[in-house]
RNA sequence: CGCGGGGUGGAGCAGUCUGGUAGCUCGUCAGGCUCAUAACCUGAAGGUCACAGGUUCAAAUCCUGUCCCCGCAA
């Protein structure tokens, strides 16, 4: 099969790493224009296109998909297929229209749920017991298209976004591989959404990792394990921004205390209040500080039972 | 030239403004103590104060340049 590879990310990478591995020709690769980004506006490139250039494939970084010339460019390829993988932008019919065969989409949901940008996260967030890969023929439609291949995993009560996030790309990419072989035997199977069953993934927003010491320990643990280690959910500490990585719930009942405040020292870290029981706070990562284990945190910072997060303003 | 914070024994921090022979919490090691709370007490080892120049009788501290790290914003 010849391809044509959309992504941008690192989760993108793994598929197409799987890609170039396998007996596919992977013949360019599409991916988001390099953006002065980061500390200094410096210039970097996308994970996609670092791979591009070690295996010295074509790249293409279009502003606007839309742009005749690029499309003519795609369509001189003569492609079987177009795979997506985290690309960061909506493919427009022209585009879609374009491969032989069709566009296949790697999305990290069980869809129809969790339609849309950040599915990791949110599943996480929302502490779904399980989730998984959907692949599926793109149409017009935000991760709406008919369904190839679906794989499940099961989501560990304490796993966080990282962890699941590497796993699922593992596990994308060898059902990507699995589905384009299927396709080219011409043995595959479409099934549609049930559109009752439609839910959304939205992007990930900068007030969502705010912690409400108020919400209950399980609660405050799944927006900590949903956002860690990127973006992270926070709190603030003497007027700065103190990352919650990772943390435990603990069986402490704090009914009547004072929410947001330590009750506890231990070995693994100190013991917040919440609405319900304690919430052990094993990993943090303050404004302009290196990411540090909680009981570094309390030996630096001289944190004692007692002490009370603030609320900060961000 | 986007804004800002930081690099001090193994870890996390103070000390820098107001130069004067390195401090705190923790860890490690040794010994002691104990019916308890991340146990406690005593002692010990361990530091080119990111790097390079400069000013000075004297620099972690002041000046200049470089490297690395982090948050925000995009």
């Amino acid at each position: 099969m010849k391809i044509i590879f959309f992504g941008s990310d690192d989760f993108a990478l793994i598929n197409l790493e799987a890609l170039v591995r396998s007996e596919h020709q992977v013949v360019a690769c599409v991916t988001q224009p390099d953006k002065a980004k980061g500390r200094g506006l410096k210039v970097s490139f996308s994970p996609i296109k670092e791979c591009a250039l070690k295996n010295q494939l074509p790249i293409f970084q279009p502003l606007q998909l839309k742009d005749q010339s690029f499309i003519e460019q795609l369509k001189s390829y003569q492609s079987d297929l177009f795979v997506v993988v985290a690309y960061g932008k909506i493919l427009p019919i022209e585009v879609l229209s374009v491969p032989y065969l069709c566009c296949m989409n790697v999305h990290g949901s069980l869809l129809p749920k969790y339609r849309g940008a950040a599915p990791i996260n949110w599943a996480l967030i929302n502490a779904e017991e399980e989730t998984g890969i959907s692949i599926i023929k793109m149409n017009t439609a935000m991760d709406g298209g008919d369904l190839f291949a679906q794989a499940k995993i099961r989501i560990g009560p304490d796993e966080n976004a990282g962890s699941l996030r590497r796993k699922m790309a593992d596990l994308g990419a060898d059902l990507l591989l699995k589905t384009i072989n299927s396709l080219e035997k011409n043995a595959y199977t479409l099934a549609a959404q049930d559109s009752s069953k439609v839910t959304f993934a939205p992007k990930l927003t900068k007030g969502l990792g705010w912690i409400d010491w108020s919400k209950d320990a399980r609660v405050i643990h799944n927006l900590v394990r949903g956002l860690s280690p990127k973006p992270g959910a926070y709190t603030f500490y003497e007027g700065k921004q103190l990352k919650i990585l990772e943390t435990t719930v603990t069986s402490i009942a704090t009914p009547q205390k004072q929410k947001g405040g330590i009750i506890a020292l231990q070995k693994e870290g100190f013991v917040v209040v919440t609405d319900d029981y304690g919430l052990l706070v094993r990993q943090v990562h303050l404004e302009s500080a290196q990411v540090m284990d909680a009981e570094s945190f309390i030996s630096g910072h001289q944190l004692a039972v007692g002490f009370q997060f603030e609320e900060g303003k961000k």
